[in-house]
DNA sequence: ACTATCTATAGACAAATTGTCAATAGTTAA
DNA sequence: TTAACTATTGACAATTTGTCTATAGATAGT
């Protein structure tokens, strides 16, 4: 996973990049992730924690306030919905459950993702022609 | 391109969008599309707002500001170099020009998009997986 | 001469997003 | 009772974006 800069590159931060600072993912995945793993089953967002590690989250680093803030944020976006769980032993959890709307607007997401996709691709094969096989010069 | 919501979807924004403000993009694009322009040739900012077009911008609505103010952070990083370039008719050009380090970083731009792109196939396969198909209930 | 329009760049400020840290609390095992 | 793990929340600073305004030379039209 990308995040996890601070290579060589002169030290005069401009803006983008506070010194010593990580430099951020490129691509906001947190929210669309949650809500992914929500539309499978219900979950609280200290499994969610954990589960993200299949979408290439290191979970070592990542700040669990990160997720149980994004969970809160799509609550009052209606995109999922909420309760303590009072049947589980330990410390209580809350149960996300996605809503009808938070699985419509997963679906706006993955949308933006395959287009994304095929941004990123334009970019990737323009940056290969420009550099790499025959020509050099125009 | 993505931008441009506020479809349907409870007015009641938490985080993540004030009323009536654009959904931002979902990936940070900019700087490594200018690095990208710059790496095929020397140009000026108000050529590359219109150069940006083919990677999916919309110049109408793309701000010039964010394309002048990206360059010069960009140049305060020393990723790219700039001066005024008097012969050219009408107002003056700053013209830049990308620098070694400046090709260094977009090579691993372009691994970090590369990066990207696996990360985006792995949510959209799992998408399509739970949702789709044979099988519904686990 | 005046005005609109296109080329060109820069600055300031508000709003939104992200990162980081600390606080709180129940449970279990040493 | 102390450490470690489960669980969630709050506050604040740092960063990134969006938007609007200002400045200015050149050119074409009236």
């Amino acid at each position: 996973m990308p995040p996890g800069y601070g290579r060589g590159m002169g030290r005069g931060a401009g803006r983008g990049m506070g010194q010593g600072r990580r430099r951020r993912r490129i691509i906001n995945f947190l929210q669309p992730c949650l809500l992914l793993l929500l539309a499978r089953e219900n979950s609280h967002g200290y499994n969610l924690l954990t589960d993200l590690e299949s979408f290439g989250f290191d979970v070592e680093i990542l700040d669990p306030s990160l997720v149980y803030r994004n969970l809160r944020d799509m609550e009052s976006l209606s995109l999922v919905q909420s309760e303590w769980d009072d049947e589980s032993q330990g410390p209580q959890r809350r149960m996300y459950q996605i809503t009808p709307q938070g699985r419509q607007f997963l679906q706006e997401w993955i949308h933006d993702l395959e287009r994304t996709q095929l941004d990123i691709q334009k970019v990737l094969t323009t940056y290969h022609n420009w550099t790499n096989s025959s020509e050099k010069e125009k």
